[in-house]
DNA sequence: CTCTTTATTGCATTTTCTGCAATAATCTCT
DNA sequence: AGAGATTATTGCAGAAAATGCAATAAAGAG
């Protein structure tokens, strides 16, 4: 049994008539009753009482129609299904990011994504650094990775989410807390968290040039596994923290205070990154959509 | 996209590896990378992103997996599903019956059914008359009927389910109550409930017959439209009714007593009947069940 | 009983499918 | 970076099948 087989059942079962049959399928009567008999026989099931002036369903053939049917629908499920996914209506996305300020550009996009384009579904991946995501970029593990880099590997494309500005955070008691701008130099007999240390961690990077370049060793009293964890000890007074000001925008603690480090030269930039030549129509999908949502800082 | 192309996409799918995909398919490996390629240009949609040395499914061959594995399932059930008709285990059989003897039969045959042929549905059409039911047996409208007949038409075959005595119903406080034997001269006065007359009712004319054969013509003081609905004028003391055995056996009555009638000299047949050509293999297997279920009587 | 209708069969043709051999492309290993 | 090996693809020829026309047969309708 094959397709063209049960499309000439549901034709003669329906026109109940070999002659209108082969005519809605375009073709003569001789293939058609032949189909019909190697179908009987394959079946082993005879699907039509016919006589030279009737033909009606046999029981067994009355019990065809239906899966008959079915098939045909399921042919027509498949081809709207895979013409979907071709057209980047459905498929999977998988997506890493790592950091703080990544996690709320993943949040906007899964949420309008979800909205917007039902038929497509982020894998979220969160990483502890933005390197590792790069790579899985690379060896095709994921399609889009959020982060900061200092080097775009070849193949690589990316796009500018958000010029981050250097900010300190710190705790509401200290004696800064409400200014707008400061200098690096203020700090110099601060304690401070830090995240873990992680080689092409742009930000680490950031701390350790500011604080040497203002001529001192910062005193890092406490490591914390991620930044909210870091935003977290800095409200409990344990020390002061540089993060950046998307993490301010999103974090609203009395107990914490967020100034602008005036001597970081240039901001840092948020990226997102997929492969030159990736092909996932889905994919692509979702980079158009983020280009709406997420728009390229300037 | 026809079945060919399904199968052959899926052991591709499979295997991610052409060369392999042909031999599950016990073909050469040319045919295999048309046919994936026809599939492509049909949809419009790469299925793979393949190389000489990596097979793997782009997301739109991604989403045609399933798809494809339903198109398979689909025609594995329609298989199924016609065989299985075609055995006689599933299937519509349509059941014509009249009289309350017929239905009691009908009744057990249902239940039965039902527990043991899951697959058969069954169609009761309670009928008023034996005639008609006959009628639609020979249409075809019917595959069975159920009744008494004195004459059977050509072409119809019959069995016989039950040999009924003929009984009279009479009301408790009757004067006859309670005797097991008696002759409907003894009944020469009484009134009479009766069902409406029809042509061929096989009771009606054996009651007339019997009335005049004693040499009286019967006091009919009401017409019942079934039965049960006679049964129950009897019970409110309106008069006597002429029934058969299996009527006497499924009522259960006090104000009721039902009296062989000696002078009746040969029960009447309750019969099952059906066309002698039918070939739809469920009703032949109800057939089958009713031979236990329902004893051909002696 | 004849005529008409219509499914089926015979046969020739065309189309499609299949397989072998050769090719090309790319990944892996040195 | 280059050589080798693996494997998908293409060309071509042969085989299988599907299709259509014409003829046949069978069954109902008048």
């Amino acid at each position: 049994m094959d397709s063209k087989d049960v499309r000439t059942f549901l034709a003669v079962a329906e026109e109940l008539h070999f002659g209108r049959a082969a005519e809605r399928l375009h073709m003569a009567q001789p293939p058609v009753s032949r189909t019909i008999r190697a179908l009987e026989d394959e079946l082993g099931v005879a699907l039509f009482k016919r006589d030279t002036r009737n033909v009606q369903l046999t029981n067994a053939g009355q019990e065809l129609v239906q899966p008959a049917r079915d098939i045909m629908e399921a042919f027509r499920r498949a081809t709207r299904i895979v013409q979907a996914a071709g057209r980047g209506e459905t498929g999977l996305v998988r997506i890493a990011y790592a950091g703080a300020s990544t996690q709320v550009m993943v949040g906007r996009l899964a949420r309008e994504s979800r909205e917007a384009l039902p038929g497509i579904v982020l894998e979220l991946q969160s990483q502890n650094f933005a390197q590792p995501a790069m790579a899985r970029v690379l060896t095709g593990e994921v399609d889009i990775a959020l982060g900061r880099w200092d080097h775009i590997p070849a193949g690589v494309v990316t796009r500018v989410l958000a010029s981050e500005n250097l900010v300190l955070a710190v705790p509401a008691n200290h004696r800064l807390a409400g200014a707008t701008e400061c200098s690096i130099t203020d700090f110099s007999e601060e304690h401070f968290i830090t995240l873990a240390p992680h080689p092409g961690s742009v930000l680490g990077d950031r701390f350790r040039k500011l604080c040497h370049s203002a001529g001192f060793e910062p005193d890092v009293v406490q490591i914390a596994p991620d930044t909210w964890t870091a935003i977290s000890l800095v409200s409990a007074g344990v020390g002061c923290s540089l993060t950046v000001s998307t993490v301010a925008n999103n974090v609203n603690d009395p107990n914490v205070s967020f100034i602008t480090v005036t001597d970081a030269s240039e901001p840092v930039a948020l990226c997102m990154a997929w492969l030159e030549n990736q092909e996932n129509a889905a994919v692509d999908t979702i980079l158009k959509l983020s280009e709406e949502i997420l728009p390229t800082a300037s």
